[in-house]
DNA sequence: CTGTTAGCGCGTTCAC
DNA sequence: GTGAACGCGCTAACAG
């Protein structure tokens, strides 16, 4: 074993200050503010601001973001909430695109993931004062306010499957649901099922994706599409299979939730010796990394989630700004579909 | 689709400050803070104590991190610095656990993932003033200083690939390739495989786990595992088994990194029509979702997140309180085999 | 016992 | 280039 841990018990180090600096440099404190913010219209010759800098650098200062924080009533951190729901190597990939896109804008990106069993939903954002609250699901609106009263300039909820009127799209999700169908559709299949996920954090995600096919189907002039909940289990999968198969006009295909529920599905129907795509077709969506790797490989609709990042953090800075965030994205740029073996 | 954002330009509401709440109570600033902090050897009446209470609740007060922060030194933030790795539902559920047992100590949990591409490796502690930092990864000399100077507590590395000496362990990965091999050595095997991961970012977690592979074959007199760089692809996972089955003793036997490789390796070798566990018995690791929906059933090592977590806020928690953290816990209360059919 | 006054912590920014 | 006030909550010292 070569695990190790690190502690330190007591913080000796003093804090440097930015009177600390001005003292090494002889200078005011101010100007050791203006040489480190670069402040506009006040010009300061270059020999002081060297020897500020350098100051600074020999005594290893860092400007303390509290006191920043509180002199100017927002902090340069945009914080994402999340709940907890199973996520995969999507998420894990998303946040890593937006950590450093939002860099480039000189935000940093912070994530909460909500508890697990707890009580009270805790208040984050009251100790980090973010510029910004992401989340993908909606906000209370005495939340909001209380976000709001708290410093909080810009709350973005990604994603709502309440309402789709207001706002301008940030994921559009049902468009995974229509692409799913039309390349199923566009095969041949006339009678489709929808593998809705199991976990309750997730309906919010499912139900945008399960709109994508309804509408498609009903576009097409088909049946709705027959819903089952399929955990993530074969033997589920296997009876939602025998569901689908046993209806009066059967199932030839199935959109599934994701591509986990699609591996389900596959299980299920190795159990039930049902063959895919010959017999049923499966669709996932995600392209998590093991979707190649099933048998057969699996037909997925795969999400962009560079071009994601980049409009999120458009969308934000524009609200910082005080401009109106860009309009809905085209969103051709941000799905594509992977055909595989499975359907 | 139904997808929404909504979006606030302006924020518009003036923040509401304690001097505020006193104004309404009809008391001094400092009885606000006083009765907010239910500070010890200060008895308020309850007539009082009401009445602050009160015009808090109407003004809709929330105190300023930002001052607070300033004030104390320190705010009550922990921060988790993850790499950019492919992380799976267990790193969610992980973090999940950690937020739920630190909000009982009072501390919230924030979690930065690292920038994908990104040239500095920017200084999220700066802008946060965390009480603690938790990393997976080697923090370097002087980054911990800068992290101290900045305030921060504690710095609990939970991970180190370099060194097994000093420090309590946190979390003996070492132990999942231990209880790996045993497995496979209790069902017969003599020769044994190890198929490491491919991204960088992911073989700090691999070197332990591989470590624990090599201790055991040694204690049980085998020959060192023969070790395998898998990609996520069945036909890299088939070149493997291709030379692990050509080896002068062949293996018979392979501890996967974790269940992705894991089941990279069950495509490969469907691949390669190598029967699984006849030909080849195979192990995972970390026990995800779809582990048990392979064909054949994964069998793999299980790791107890909630203790995990538990575990690793009692180490931060006394250490913020200049206590020493626990000693080493027992790792069997940690992991688990789980025992399926592909070994 | 109840509550107030005063000053600190630190970077920012306006007026000179 | 400087001095000083400000943003806001905490808390030691002190008065009624």
């Amino acid at each position: 074993m070569r695990e190790v841990s690190e502690t330190v018990s007591a913080n000796t180090q003093k804090r440097v200050t930015s009177q600390d600096v001005a003292r090494e440099a002889g200078v005011a404190r101010s100007t050791v503010s203006y040489v480190l913010n670069r402040t506009p219209h006040q010009t300061i010759p270059d020999s002081t601001r060297k020897r500020v800098l350098q100051a600074a650098e020999r005594l290893g200062y860092t400007p303390s973001s509290a006191a920043r924080t509180l002199r100017r009533g927002r902090s340069d951190v945009v914080l994402c909430i999340l709940r907890a729901w199973p996520f995969g190597s999507a998420a894990g990939t998303l946040l890593a695109e937006l950590t450093a896109s939002f860099s480039e804008r000189g935000l940093s990106l912070v994530t909460h993931i909500e508890g697990a069993g707890m009580k009270t939903p805790d208040k984050v954002w009251q100790e980090i004062s973010p510029a910004a609250v992401l989340t993908y699901h909606p906000v209370p609106r005495d939340t909001e306010r209380a976000m709001r009263s708290a410093g909080v300039q810009s709350v973005v909820v990604l994603f709502s499957a309440e309402n789709e009127t207001a706002g301008n799209l940030i994921r559009p999700d049902g468009r995974i649901g229509r692409m799913q169908a039309e390349h199923v559709i566009a095969a041949g299949h006339q009678r489709i099922g929808y593998a809705y996920p199991e976990p309750p954090a997730l309906q919010d995600f499912a139900g945008p994706r399960l709109q994508g096919v309804k509408t498609v189907c009903s576009e097409a002039g088909l049946l709705p599409p027959d819903v089952c909940t399929v955990p993530l289990d074969a033997q589920s999968a296997s009876n939602a299979i025998k569901h689908w198969q046993s209806l009066p006009q059967p199932v030839t295909a199935v959109c599934a939730y994701n591509d986990e529920v699609a591996q389900a599905l596959i299980a299920g129907a190795r159990l039930s010796r049902v063959d895919i795509p010959g017999e049923l077709a499966i669709i996932g969506a995600d392209d998590i990394p093991t979707a190649a790797l099933a048998t057969p490989p699996l037909t997925t609709i795969r999400i962009d989630h560079i071009s994601e990042a980049r409009r999120i953090v458009d969308t934000v800075t524009a609200t910082l700004a005080g401009k109106e965030p860009p309009a809905s994205w085209d969103t051709a740029e941000l799905f594509t579909a992977v055909i595989r073996e499975s359907a």
